[in-house]
DNA sequence: TACACCGATATGTCTGCACATAATCCCGCC
DNA sequence: GGCGGGATTATGTGCAGACATATCGGTGTA
């Protein structure tokens, strides 16, 4: 009857669009959608499972297979490594550090790395390039128990990608926000003071301990983008 | 050996954050590693197929698996509707329309939604508060031919509302970006003009044509956040 | 040397079956 | 009528086996 589960996979979907099964309506269950298409109930699962992890559908045991009442609700996004978003562009990458550092961090920052205030730790603050334009301003705190010492050398690299390659990494969080050109942002990227940025925060963990808080500050004009 | 596939990823993923295998190494295939943890290939499959939609493995056929050589890579992130957002702050929600009219978008405009230049399309400026404080600045512009004419009424519901109920909906693309406030923007948000605000752009798309293109512009402080 | 072809191989998918698990539904009891 | 607990049921997971398919590497030929 179909070439496979991503065959059952937009049939359902056709039907969740074309309102046959409107939101929050029950689906049929999998083994009747199995004697329909005239597969495994097995290959009907994995398609609707594929379909709940893309957040079209809702799957409980027993209670069966809904329609999501919100359909646009689930966007995943690459975040690729700066010199490769550079380069994706045709540009040509580079940057330079501005500063090497051991200080004592905003309170703020001890406290989102979870680390007692006053400890100091290793402050690191670059400049991107995309060709010869700057291109994100970044400010980097690093934990020196998990990179062993507050001064260890990263052998040329970029501290990210050092750690990318020495530190095993186990989960982090994100935010995105706008915020004013600081007067180190403006002068780092050469806009005004006040200019709006699109800033990124990101902190990162092994199993036990904070590795890493980083500030990135994209040049004005920056775009994230993603598609549903 | 182990209680199910979820063992095995978590297992896996050890390996490679204990750089047992190191980024750009291939691993085991799926049979041997089904005779070391004494299970089904399927299960390992599962496992390793999960781990490479996290974007933590590379799998080609007769290639093998790879450890992905960037592991952080991709973030999932909700998109709820507004009215959630602010509730879940456990604020009250409301909006406000400010604007109806029937006008040509700016070129920008009708390029991105693929639509002849000069066409004009009905136009939705709203605010939506948290409480009593403006929280999102939104412009909306709709598509006629799909929401049935240039003056349709949506019912006493947002426009927003009124599109997930109705309208069939098929994919559609996100950017995030940093943008000043313009004079609108200020006026609607109570901010100086000039004021960094969080921007996001929105279209969405039926299977044939551009529904809506929406612009918002997010009260100054919020910050969008993810774990990875 | 360069290219076309071909076998070997690891992943991708499907089937049919079995049992586990969670949640609902409903029946019987108070 | 209200409530507790067990039967029912849909999804979640697992297994063994089979075939499909992409691709790597080597072989033979122009």
């Amino acid at each position: 009857m179909s070439r496979g589960w991503e065959t059952i996979r937009a049939d359902v979907l056709r039907r969740i669009q074309a309102r046959e099964w409107g939101p929050g309506a029950t689906i049929p269950t999998e083994e009747a959608l199995s004697r329909e298409f005239g597969c495994a109930r097995a290959t009907v699962s994995r398609a609707l499972r594929d379909l709940a992890a893309a957040g079209v559908l809702e799957r409980r045991r027993k209670a069966g297979t809904r329609v999501a009442l919100a359909p646009v609700r689930r966007a995943t996004l690459d975040i690729p490594l700066i010199r490769q978003e550079v380069e994706r562009r045709g540009q040509s990458y580079s940057y330079r550090l501005l500063r090497d550092a051991v200080e004592v961090p905003p309170l703020p920052v001890s406290l989102h790395l979870r680390l007692p205030p006053q400890v100091p730790l290793r402050r690191l603050i670059c400049l991107h390039f995309a060709g010869d334009q700057p291109f994100i301003h970044e400010d980097r705190w690093l934990n020196p128990a998990v990179i062993g010492g507050l001064r260890p050398d990263f052998a040329g690299q970029s501290a990210n990608a050092w750690l990318v390659a020495n530190v095993p990494f186990a989960s982090g969080d994100i935010t995105f926000c706008a915020e004013a050109a600081t007067a180190a942002d403006a002068a780092a990227l050469s806009v005004p003071v006040g200019t709006p940025l699109f800033v990124v925060d990101r902190t990162t963990w092994t199993a036990q301990a904070a590795i890493t808080r980083v500030r990135l500050a994209y040049a004005p004009g920056y775009r994230m983008h993603t598609t549903l």
